[in-house]
Parts: C-alpha cells; sequence; structure tokens
DNA sequence: AAATAAAACTAACAGTTGTTAGTTTGCTAT
DNA sequence: ATAGCAAACTAACAACTGTTAGTTTTATTT
C-alpha cells in the first residue's frame, strides 16, 4: 500500500522536476523511466497514463491556492494583512515545490477536457478572490485607487514566477525573502 | 524577394502564435502548415527546419532587448527615469509581439546549442545591467535600500509575463497601463 | 506563347511517441 | 520451501514526428 504510493509519488516528483525543464510535451515516459533507471512500460504499473501525472502534479497544487485563497477572503483582517498572507501562500509553495508550479504555470493548458475546466475554473476564482480583496482595500482606503488590474497582475505575476529565481545562488534565504516581498510589493521601491 | 519573406514572416507570425498556446514542443509543422490552409511539405520552400523557426521568433526580440537596456545603462538620466524607459520597453514589445514574447519566455530551452548559449548570454546581460541601475539608485538614495534581489524580481517577472495579461478583456489601454505600471512597481500601492 | 522561377503538391522515409500484452524477477507471508 | 504478488522486464503496436525527393501548379517575365 506505501510501497505503491511511494513509488508512484516518486514518479511524480521526477516527472514534475523534467517537466519544469522542458515542458510537459518535451518529456517522453521514457526520460521519466531513464531518470528513476528503469523502462518506460514498467511505469504503467504505478500510473494510468502521461495525462494522469500531469494531473496529479496540477490539481493538488491548484486545490490548496483555491482553498487558502478563500480562507484569506472571508477571513477578517485589514486588506493588507490578507495579501502578507496571500505573498506567503505563494512563497511556502514555492520553496516546499517549484517543480510542480512550474507545471502548473506552464503546463496547464495540456489538461484534457474535464480537469481543464476544473483548473480554469479555480484559476478564475482564485483571481476574482483577490480582485474582491483589493477592491475592499481601495474603498476602505488602505490601497491606492489605481488601476485594479494592474495592481493585481503586478502582484500575481511576480508571486507567480516565483519558482523561476529560487534556488538560484542570488536568492535570499526564506525570510529574507518573505520581509522584502511585502516590502516592494506593497510599498514600492521609491525614495520619496 | 519581398514575396519569400512575407511567406516566411507569415510563417513566423502564425507559428508564434501556435507556440504561444501549446508550446513548441507540441505543435507539429502540420499544425503550423494547417493554420496556413497549406500543407507540411511546402514550408520548407521557406524555412530550413522548424528550429530556424523558432530562433528567427526568438532571437530578433531578445537582441532588441538587450540593445535597449545598454543604450538606458550607458546614459545619464536618474534611476527612476531609467526604469521608466525600461518599463515602456517591455509595454511597447508586448503590444506589437506578445506572441513571439509569449515563445521567449516559455520556449528559449529548445533552442539549440549556439542559439541557446547566445541567448543565455543576452540574458544574463539584461539582468545584469538591471541590476547596475538598481545598484547605483540605492548608492544614490534614490531606491530603498531592500534586497537586490528581491527588487530585480519583482519588475523583471511582471514585465516579463505582461504578454499574459494583454488583450483580456479587462485588460486596460496602452496608456493607463504605462502610468499604472510605473506608480505599482515604483511607489507602491498601500497609502500610509 | 514560351520560358523561368516560386511555391504548392504527393508520397514516402526513418525515428520517436504513448501504450499494451505477455513474461520474468524478487520479495513477503504462510 | 512455496505460493502469491508487486514491480520490473522484453517486444511490439499504430500513430505521429520532422524532413526529403520528385512532381505539378501558379504566377511573372521575356
Amino acid at each position: 500500500m506505501t510501497k505503491i504510493n511511494d513509488r508512484k509519488t516518486e514518479i511524480i516528483t521526477v516527472a514534475a522536476k523534467l517537466f519544469k525543464e522542458k515542458g510537459y510535451s518535451a518529456v517522453t515516459m521514457r526520460d521519466i523511466a531513464q531518470a528513476m533507471d528503469i523502462k518506460a512500460a514498467s511505469l504503467y504499473n504505478h500510473i494510468k497514463s502521461k495525462q494522469e501525472i500531469l494531473v496529479l502534479i496540477i490539481v493538488e497544487i491548484a486545490e490548496e491556492f483555491t482553498q487558502t485563497m478563500d480562507e484569506v477572503v472571508h477571513s477578517e483582517e485589514s486588506t493588507i494583512k490578507k495579501i502578507e498572507k496571500i505573498i506567503q501562500l505563494h512563497i511556502d509553495i514555492t520553496l516546499r515545490d517549484a517543480n510542480a508550479l512550474a507545471c502548473l504555470n506552464n503546463d496547464w493548458m495540456h489538461l484534457s477536457d474535464t480537469e481543464l475546466a476544473y483548473f480554469i475554473k479555480m484559476r478564475e476564482e482564485y483571481e476574482e478572490n483577490f480582485r474582491t480583496i483589493i477592491k475592499k482595500g481601495i474603498a476602505d482606503n488602505e490601497i491606492k485607487n489605481l488601476n485594479l488590474e494592474v495592481i493585481i497582475f503586478s502582484i500575481l505575476s511576480t508571486l507567480r514566477t516565483l519558482y523561476l529565481w529560487y534556488g538560484k545562488k542570488k536568492s535570499p534565504d526564506s525570510k529574507t525573502l518573505t520581509s522584502n516581498m511585502i516590502q516592494v510589493l506593497l510599498n514600492g521601491i521609491v525614495i520619496h
């Protein structure tokens, strides 16, 4: 029972790493197998298809984002505190599972029918919740009355591509990252 | 002469659009041909290989970024003015050629040997130049003394993924985009 | 009208793809 | 020891890949 899961998990981990490097379509089942020192056919003792691997990588993380965002939206904190929690959410998941996050960002379009629709729904829900938070912040005079979409995508695009930066030589440690990120995204970089 | 170029340009444009949607590896020569209402073999009257298409899409734009960044670095303006020019550069290219930009961002790793090395060199040069600008800004007391890498990747990741947002229903017009983007990235979103 | 060249076509290739069927290996519990 | 079973293997498939060769169509120039 645990053995099956262990091996399956291993496939998913290895696949996620390869998908990050070359993208879903460029990675073959033989690539994944070779990285595990087995033959491609052996993978099918553990997984149903290449598609299933992608689904398992993406959906779990997407659900985690969706759920935490839902909790944040319905909490009774200040807008700034909410945004800080969202920043923290992205940093946490990036540090824990950068490869899966890369897949979610780059390979979601290779999900098929049902899962694709599910993913898109979650992503739209996530963005809409973010929009709600910022709108309330503007109404409450916590956030500057700038173009809503520009605010949303400035923050989200940075958070979503964190996986690209983390792990590089020059990337800061977790604590420095969090506090500096909050500073930069909320208060800007210019001295007045 | 112009006719050859026209058809070749058309291939590159169509390919860039498809590459943006599904990624380089998932797009076949038959896909590109079908989108142009011809057969795959006919493409080879105009281009040498699938690889060449990718190179033509990516390298030209990468060189434009590199060159303009070089001009900005060596100019005698304030740091803030320099950053504003870089923001403008990204917005301009995004509005002009979002598809090619998507390729550059997602498919650069499928370039082969020579071009891959060339691309990576340009990208590192670009980031290093950006680093130089921010460092000087901090030294001159124009920019807050926050973690250099966090500043760099907050701004760059937003600018680099602009292509994902532009064209959507809710995305603002060009002027609103530029001014709001400068506001958000430089001054932040919080009211103090 | 004939000649030339560009750009489309058909047919096919050799290699790669995800996946299946059937078989062998190696560990675990009786 | 042996039965049972998870997990590896080999061999093969049909479909698809980028690309080439050779041919026909289309458009332009003489």
